[in-house]
DNA sequence: AAAATGGTTCAAATGTTTTTGAACTATTTA
DNA sequence: TAAATAGTTCAAAAACATTTGAACCATTTT
């Protein structure tokens, strides 16, 4: 009863249903290009630790695309989730 | 940072983000029509005093439509909830 | 080369959600 | 009227998610 699909589908709601992950999203959809994890933990006043487990969980449910260039790490949204998924989820339910 | 808004939304991910809620969902979707809430228990198996807590999660979310009549709960999916709200969301976040 | 910076990983501590069983209310059936 | 049925509520237990700090790796700056 509880396939593939169904675990993709809970892990991008769980990945949206934080407070602080909504607050990731919602910098990332104001900056519209990438930037850097550090640069929105500061905004946000998140630690780098719960940053990085943040990040972690977006990019696992395909809500966040991420870059890794030397040091840093760049992320940005990937509307495409977000978008597609929610519609394709409830025609196919 | 906080709002209203964004807790209504997170209470519709977190009501999307468990596996039993979702395959209550998913019932309602099929049978269109409201059943009972015995129904859909002894359907997916699922133990009355869950069933019930997780009813309620639903409905707070406002994401199925319940009516008591008699001993009985009915409910129903409530589809402008998880349609409109998740479009709406993404427009204005 | 040393110190600083940006991130990750790990384990422990803390916090939140979910499940369970017992006790309960209200209604229906025998 | 007694027993059965449909749900709810409560508190405890179990399961899961999040935060924290320390230690770490790699890169950049001094």
């Amino acid at each position: 009863m509880m396939n593939t699909k169904d675990a993709n589908q809970i892990a991008i709601f769980k990945a949206l249903s934080d407070p602080v992950r909504l607050e990731i999203i919602k910098y990332l959809k104001h900056t519209e290009h990438e930037v850097s994890c550090g640069e929105v933990g500061k905004a946000l006043n998140i630690s780098k630790t719960s940053g990085s487990y943040h990040f972690k969980l977006l990019q696992e449910a395909g809500l966040i695309n991420a870059r890794k260039e030397a040091r840093e790490k760049y992320v940005s949204l990937n509307p495409a989730t977000f978008d597609k998924f929610i519609t394709k989820y409830y025609k196919n339910i």
